[in-house]
DNA sequence: GACTCACATGCGTGGCAACACATATGCCTA
DNA sequence: TAGGCATATGTGTTGCCACGCATGTGAGTC
């Protein structure tokens, strides 16, 4: 692997991948549903979202294999295929809060970049 | 910190992140800029890209501070503000071929998930 | 089989973002 | 200072995406 490896990398692909991570609400639902598997209904009590509109970003998400869904009776349970994403997704964040903090929160007072 | 601290990541500013790498020709952009300083006219030729649309996307990047932009004579540098960007870029894309291999070209041949 | 609950889907709408064209600005050279 | 190159910016258009409403489907209960 050389050095510039990251010249090769298939950004459509890659592209497409944080299209899906752009939507607050989708990112909302993904670190809502945490290691565990949960019915539709507690993700949408969790995130406070019409039950259309959570429906509609779980089908994304699962269309692009982020989540699996298992019936279970007359629910449907929806969790993480790979939970190593919350990792990767801490690990962005980390880098971002150093280096793009823009509008964060520091015990308790809103530190906003104008 | 907490087992589940995934569940606390500001969703909204990190969204806001994903939104600016969520674009091909951005993604392009700072992939094709690696770990050294190019003038724009070296990232149009690279991209292949209209000036507008590059300057475009570079202000976009900038203003996020994922880029910055230096002059020299009647050129303008920009480089990588933190090249570790690359190295979660590719972390992410690994564990992307695992799975959300979607459009994945191997060895030449297209392995479409239908 | 009728009713209910959990979830999915089709359709229409509004808003935003990428892009191109034209033009402005800044720097250099002669 | 005139002219040309490098880059930025304003405006308008187009296409896509999130969202809500209404409705469909599937499972469980009686």
């Amino acid at each position: 692997m050389p050095i510039d490896s990251f010249k090769n990398l298939p950004v459509k692909d890659l592209a497409q991948l944080f299209k899906l991570l752009a939507e607050p609400n989708r990112l909302h639902i993904l670190c809502s549903m945490g290691l565990e598997c949960r019915p539709v209904s507690a993700i949408i009590a969790g995130t406070g979202l019409t039950q259309t509109n959570v429906s509609f970003h779980l089908r994304a998400l699962r269309e692009a294999g982020l989540v699996k869904a298992e019936r279970h009776g007359s629910f449907v349970f929806y969790c993480l295929y790979d939970t190593r994403l919350l990792e990767l997704l801490e690990a962005l964040n980390d880098w971002r809060q150093v280096h793009a903090p823009s509008t964060e929160f520091v015990s308790g007072q809103a530190t906003q970049a104008s």
